[in-house]
DNA sequence: GAAGCTCGGTACGCTAGCGTACCGACGGGA
DNA sequence: TCCCGTCGGTACGCTAGCGTACCGAGCTTC
């Protein structure tokens, strides 16, 4: 754990490979050279609705330097169970042989990222390969993940959730500073507005953070990190240990 | 949703085979054939821990007429992300090319499963076939009911959550009468007992359900589904969608 | 038939977060 | 330069669920 939060501390190069999707960047030559014609570097806008509930999924999509989210839907509230960076891609029922979802994906923080058509991108993860073992792989993060959300969301306050998906964001778009308002975050953690910002003016007030009219800046990822609960932990580690990439 | 609800409420032959793994059952005598002899009937007994968190895997389990659950776990608390019974298979890490997991595997009802070595079901479900169909379907199935839980936690009170429960519970187990404590639902659903003895008294004040030192009796499965959140109709949906078999 | 343990009913004071609402300040667009 | 929409600060009363604790009733064991 020590070592997993020093490591997570940002520094220079974080990532293997900055400006790309790790898990198209962890490919063989030859396996990502019968994608490549069918990709698409594609913007990624802030909100944009990538599938909805129990609509066909017609695309995945690999994130550069974009977050998604994975939404849950109830009557009333939507609350995130998941997040998606460069560390792995939109479309995970697509591998798993669905072709709709009952959650929605959506754009939270904008960036650009890897389109692929479902025909394609089936027809490779299921050829025998390095793909389908990073798929397998990211998908064992992933369900690690929501699962870890799911208690974290019984467990913890507010200000530590906050803590905690602040983090991930960093994570995965590789900067302190990333646009993203009081309002947005409520319905990230499932809870009103008005409590985000109890929670993050306190997170402010320790100097851990600071934000001014939907931007926010990470200013101590360390004592961010301690502020947090241990869920941003474990779940880094699960990552790491499955993929070898940091992804909270 | 209707016809849903409809189907849900118990009736005689609920499952297509009533005392047999759904996911066993699906299979072509010839891929069954070759498991045949590596499956041990074992009896899963109460609280029996499958694998305990970032400890190898040894088994997988497919359980007949036991329900067990997968935990996370926070200091402190531990919450149940999903649980598993005839339909399914307590084991999804290893399809997933882990060995071990940061969750907790644990039987909540007593029964029978199946055990399979990990070496002989990676082996059968990484062969192109039905199996792997399988399990990728199931494990999409498992992954959504894991998100809505999510999104359920934080949005729905104690007493919708034990009733989705509980329907959860008796489409597995396919009785409408099983031992529960208390104590033993606070963990589950991450309250503590007080709140579910309060819980509990409201449902069985409205004649939904009885119980007794330890066994809870369903006794009217239909306006427990009214009780219940709409979770509970989401995820049975999907479950049957995929897999064409209800299990909430 | 007495002891002891498990299970569940209940109570008390507490607090995190809710719903709602109002308001000021910043900043982009005309 | 002004306007208006967005963003965030704050307040008030409310409630679900918490932690803790105590107690009685039903099994089980001897």
């Amino acid at each position: 754990m020590p070592r997993t939060r020093a490591r997570s501390t940002i520094k220079s190069p974080l990532h293997p490979k900055q400006n790309a999707n790790q898990i198209l960047a962890a490919l063989p030559p030859k396996d990502y050279a019968r994608l490549r014609s069918d990709l698409a570097t594609v913007p990624m806008k802030l909100k944009q609705i990538l599938w909805e509930p129990n609509r066909p999924i017609e695309a995945v999509y690999f994130p550069i330097d974009a977050v998604a989210s994975i939404l849950a839907l109830t009557d009333g509230h939507t609350v995130e169970v998941g997040t998606i960076g460069n560390e792995g891609l939109v479309g995970l029922p697509v591998f798993l042989g669905a072709t709709t979802s009952p959650g929605r994906a959506m754009v939270q923080v904008a960036g650009h990222g890897e389109r692929l058509d479902i025909a394609v991108f089936r027809r490779e993860a299921h050829r025998e390969g390095r793909l389908r073992q990073l798929m397998e792989r990211y998908t064992q993060a992933f369900m690690s993940q929501v699962s870890q959300t799911t208690a974290c969301n019984r467990a913890h306050s507010v200000e530590q959730r906050l803590a905690r998906w602040l983090l991930i964001v960093r994570d995965r778009v590789n900067r302190n500073e990333f646009p993203l308002t009081h309002e947005f975050l409520g319905q990230m953690l499932g809870v009103r507005r008005a409590t985000v910002t109890e929670a993050a003016a306190a997170l402010q007030r320790l100097k851990l953070i600071s934000y001014h009219r939907g931007v926010i800046t990470i200013r101590n990822g360390r004592g961010l990190e301690r502020a947090a609960c241990e869920c941003y932990g474990i779940v880094l580690q699960e990552f790491e240990r499955l993929l070898g990439t940091p992804s909270g």
